[in-house]
RNA sequence: GGAGGGGUGCCGGAGUGGACAAUCGGAGCAGACUGUAAAUCUGCCGCCUGUAGGCUACGUAGGUUCGAAUCCUACCCCCUCCA
């Protein structure tokens, strides 16, 4: 008999676990679980992408089991070659630590602090000598990396592979060992690495960990997976509003990936969620709202959730103009000074090129009123609201 | 060590002496339509001034020329193959 907390925790929101027998066997010998969770300090912000296996983190914490998260301070220094990867200039030792700082703090917005344990790779790799790297190195051959999907793709098609590439999975995989990982988390990208970790606990006589991967989640442009470098991701570290916004711009084909994988939606009610869409008894916009909410919700408040949706409803929904985010534009140091100037000098367009090519495509008004002229900012009414293009505004001084 | 290929705007990728601020695609922005969805259509997409013009830009530095992203020289960087 499967305990059926233990049933959704190994099937919600999981792409593939290594080996599922024996993971579930670890479950239930009541032992509490190391369970492995490597970062890289290279990027600090952590946005909905990584939050899917976060959540699954806290559940198996909520069971008893304990988080190690590995500052990856070495690996860092190499680059994931998941992906395409171009060389990145090395960290200086203050900006690993300024980016594990930050990184933990929104970390610990998902995961349960007092059940984590944080590690440095430097606490093993530093005293790492040339022999060590040998060792480490001749347990592998290049056949088994070249195995790898994305490495076989490079080579065959001419594109270069670092040899320090090669060395990323040996490093993350050693860290399973000087942890003594039980399980190892990570998106579906991860599997080699993981599984890198897995044979090399084997040869040094560890257990091998198990491998729990979860679904890359796509990004808000509805085709990659979500990422910093593409620019379509949703950070947990960003305002309310901002986040309510960006999931509201997803595409409707997300909703119901979103639902399972960011929020603790029952399974049932979302299957509903997905008949009705299909059907069409339900806009899909009404969820996505309802999704928007719960996302808030988690990383702000309830009562942050219901002002983002206020917020969406009166300035998106009803064009109404926010009363915060308004930037102020002050009287002018120049008397004849134009609106492209001042709105270029608040920040609300990149040049005074901008600002006119929005004004000659009717993308300005001002109090609802479309202008096509760079006026003479005196001539405008004080107190007057600018809008450029969907969601940008500014506000003439009163004084 | 040898042979070859290449460095162009956010990305991909044309252009190989003037008509190139640089075809085209993607991304992005804006307008229409909407649900800040998708799809679609239209426009924009270096900067400054204005709508003529000026400046900066095609790896770097020089040179040839009335004129170069395009030719020459040197240098830097990247890739592939052979050893």
């Amino acid at each position: 008999m499967i305990n059926p907390d233990l049933k959704w925790l190994l099937k919600r929101g999981v792409a593939e676990t290594i080996v599922e027998s024996e993971l579930l066997k670890l479950l239930k010998s009541g032992k509490p679980l190391r369970l492995k969770q490597g970062f890289d300090p290279s990027c600090p912000d952590i946005h909905l992408g990584h939050v899917v296996g976060l959540r699954k983190l806290r559940q198996f914490q909520q069971l008893g089991h304990r988080v190690i998260l590995i500052v990856g301070d070495w690996t860092a220094q190499i680059g994931d070659p998941s992906g395409v990867s171009t060389t990145r200039a090395m960290l200086s030792a203050e900006e690993v630590q300024a980016n594990a700082k930050t990184y933990m703090e929104q970390f610990f917005k998902v995961v349960d602090k007092e059940k984590t344990e944080v590690r440095w790779q430097s606490e093993w790799f530093s005293d790492f000598a040339l022999d060590d790297v040998i060792r480490l190195t001749s347990k592998f051959t290049v056949a088994q990396f070249l195995a790898r999907e994305d490495f076989a793709k490079r080579y065959s098609s001419g594109r270069p592979i670092a040899i320090t590439e090669l060395l990323y999975p040996l490093l993350q995989a050693y860290d399973s060992v000087a942890i003594e990982a039980d399980v190892e988390f990570g998106g579906t990208d991860q599997k080699f690495n993981c599984l890198v970790g897995r044979e090399l606990q084997q040869m040094v006589g560890q257990p091998p960990q198990q491998v729990f991967l979860v679904p890359l989640l796509v990004g808000t442009d509805g085709n990659q997976k979500m990422s910093k470098s593409l620019g379509n991701y949703i950070g947990v570290d960003e305002l309310p509003s901002e986040v309510y916004g960006k999931i509201m711009s997803i595409p409707d084909s997300l909703i119901i990936d979103y639902l399972e994988l960011v929020t603790d939606i029952p399974d049932e009610e979302i299957a509903e969620f997905k008949t009705q869409i299909a059907n069409q008894s339900v806009n899909p916009m009404t969820v996505k709202k309802r999704l928007a909410y719960e996302i808030v919700a988690q990383f702000h408040s309830v009562q942050a959730a219901g002002e983002a949706e206020e917020h969406f409803a009166r300035v998106f929904q009803k064009g109404e103009v926010p009363d915060e985010a308004v930037v102020m534009i002050n009287a002018p140091t120049k008397v004849d000074s134009t609106l492209s100037a001042e709105l270029t000098n608040a920040g609300l367009t990149k040049s005074r090129s901008e600002a006119r090519r929005l004004l000659t495509q009717g993308a300005i008004e001002i109090d609802g009123e479309t202008v096509t002229e760079d006026l003479v900012i005196a001539l405008i009414k004080k107190g007057s609201i600018i809008k450029v293009g969907k969601r940008r505004f500014a506000k003439i001084a009163d004084n």
